[in-house]
DNA sequence: TTGAACATCCCATATTCATGGGATGCCCAG
DNA sequence: CTGGGCATCCCATGAATATGGGATGTTCAA
């Protein structure tokens, strides 16, 4: 008897899949909520156990690929399912990179939806032929440049800059400010300390910060000083 | 109109699949020859095309994963597609290691097969969910080992060990669990997140983590991650 | 001259950290 | 057989962070 969550912000379509699954004599509903701020709650509750995620991509507060890489760090033998919606290839993709195992579209039956995900916990993925074929693009692409693989977390893509201009001033993705920061932030500076350092106010240096992450991709400190340390930029 | 070769050991299979083949009207029997050698041969004259190879793996000189290297060299464009057997799946994912994009079982039906050849060249891989499953472990545990591999240099840290006989550990400054977390600060993940992914409490990830940080002489992950790499410990 | 990138500043809030405790059990060396 | 290093778990609280908004002015290139 497999427990599920259905994340979905739609409170139709919630009530559609969370009926869905509850009336499947082997999957128990385990809960049902409408924003990833409460889906992450209910991970983050160490009570709950978890066999299938089941959960949209675009939530209000979110992105149901943050969910996802959420969901695998906690629950490791718990399997997210995602609903998707026609033509909605890339995110399909990007979703089976966070950690999805297959798709359910939002236009299946509530049989459909039981069985497609009683298949998976039997071991199968439920994707489509497209959606395999890209996999296996990506998969044997990564094999060959696998050495500069992001690490993670790369796919909430910032908007690194999406001028090409690029040529120009190829080696200073930071600005200086930003580089004199991520300095800082490396040797375990505060905000505060940093901003007293260089003169400045905490705000502009927590605004630094924020294009910082942006520009590297990342969500903390520590994850700027690993990447920027990769790439050398300390 | 996509030419396809059939390779086939099995004289009564191959007139089978070539007559398949053949009376599609969007496809074009280019070949069909029963051995490794012949279809290398085939492959080789510079004056045949090929849009499909549609291929066995048990052949009597030899296996059909060396044809189907042999054909994404030579022929970049040709997609290779494997004649299965129920219950062969370590062989078809073989096959897409080696290059092919999907799979014909071997009790399909006539029009079974020129439909798959079809979907396969409108952008399709007709592969079974059970081994989309394969493929995307397998795809995930190269990402892990890629992105792994510039992480554990001069030091030894087995993957998940639970045994502690590393008396030989001499000048280890940091335990395997310290270094191990260590590796998830850098790469940002949470005490939420680190306790998941190696199945600990929260509040022994914590503990390693004030621990790591009185070795290092540090007070924050930032830093921690800095003076780590600075010592090369990551 | 209009937009884009940068630098600067401000605010608010939920989440996550850092760090101080303390506890048990294992194994190895002294 | 005892102490120290390691791994595991628990708790609590103040501090710091991440992230969402906005706002202003400069500069440089299209």
């Amino acid at each position: 008897m497999w427990r599920v969550l259905v994340v979905e912000d739609d409170a139709g379509m919630r009530e559609f899949f969370a009926a869905s699954v509850a009336r499947c004599a082997d999957l128990k509903l385990a809960g049902s909520v409408g924003t990833l701020a409460e889906a992450r709650a209910w991970l983050d509750d160490p009570g709950n156990i978890l066999d299938v995620l089941l959960t949209d991509l675009g939530l209000p507060d979110g992105s149901g690929l943050e969910l996802i890489r959420h969901c695998v760090a906690l629950h490791p033998r718990c399997e997210p399912l995602v609903i998707s919606m026609f033509g909605d290839e890339d995110n399909v993709l990007a979703s089976i990179e966070a950690g999805a195992l297959g798709y359910i579209h939002k236009d299946s039956t509530p049989d459909d939806i039981a069985q497609t995900i009683l298949d998976m916990r039997g071991g199968a993925s439920p994707i489509s032929p497209m959606i395999a074929r890209r996999v296996l693009s990506k998969y044997r692409s990564d094999r060959v440049d696998a050495a500069d693989t992001p690490l993670r977390r790369a796919d909430d893509a910032p908007p690194v800059d999406g001028d090409n201009s690029g040529a120009v001033r190829s080696h200073s993705l930071l600005s200086a400010r930003e580089q004199e920061v991520l300095a800082y932030i490396a040797r375990g500076f505060s905000y505060a300390e940093i901003a007293g350092l260089q003169g400045l106010s905490m705000h502009t240096v927590q605004s630094h910060i924020k294009n910082l992450y942006a520009k590297l991709s990342v969500h903390s400190r520590s994850e700027a000083v690993f990447e920027a340390t990769r790439m050398g930029l300390i």
